[in-house]
DNA sequence: ATAAGGGTTCCAGCAGGTGGAAGGTCAAGG
DNA sequence: CCTTGACCTTCCACCTGCTGGAACCCTTAT
């Protein structure tokens, strides 16, 4: 198939699978007239790096999962660990976006209708 | 003091501090010998933009939070309308994070993590 | 024949920095 | 007084992960 038709089948972006191609994820074959053609092997890859990425997995995490996904021998404990190394990640992410809103949502209760110049919540945000 | 006091306080390294400069966040006096001067102020700008930097905020998130941050008299429906935002942005992210946070962690389980091929993460990535 | 709707290449640019070169400044030690 | 080394300055290039646009070729239908 061309690449609109793999592109609407993955939900990817024409524009990102040349990008995918042009840092060597995938190798579609060419056909005469120059079209790059994929296989369901290469439509396999490609929603296999969108579904990663969704997850926060970087390229070079996209690299070495797709290596693992190719490689039959493989031992599943790698891939164990990079996923745990992420949702590591994501766990660190949460926490501070949950300190983050316990912040802010105690600044809007305290800014409601009050002018007084000097804000404790000012200082604790700003503090060093 | 100068920016290398300022970044070991702030966290933040010279070269950040000086691109935050360069976009117009903060503004820095300047010595007769070129060096830029910080004072309390700008270190506490500094730290607050860490903080939300580290949160996901993007830098124009930062510019907004910043006039919050310093506006003195935020007792304003405007104010708490930015602020509200913000909080609704931030639980939109946490949201994200746990629906990833859950999707991984599932996988993660799944995944026996031992040497064998048959890995369920990888299985769940080749999905199309 | 022509127009629409694919496809191709390359070049530029976004956010948000980071690294390095080339050079100016300052305080301490010999 | 001079040198050394740690600081500071600017500028320009590079990074990730795309995205947009120009300029052009290919295919198909009318």
């Amino acid at each position: 198939m061309n690449i609109g038709d793999v592109a609407e089948r993955s939900g990817l972006p024409a524009k990102t699978i040349r990008y995918y191609e042009s840092i060597g994820l995938i190798k579609p074959r060419r056909g005469e007239n120059g079209y790059r053609h994929f296989d369901e092997n290469d439509l396999h890859k490609l929603a296999f790096i969108g579904r990663a990425r969704s997850l926060g997995f970087t390229i070079e995490d996209c690299r070495t999962l797709l290596a693992l996904y190719q490689d039959k021998h493989r031992a599943s404990a790698d891939v164990k660990r990079i996923a745990n190394q992420n949702l590591k990640e994501i766990d660190a992410k949460i926490a501070d976006l949950k300190a983050m809103r316990a912040t802010l949502s105690h600044l809007v209760a305290e800014c409601a209708g009050d002018d007084r110049p000097d804000c404790p919540i000012l200082n604790d945000l700003g503090r060093v």
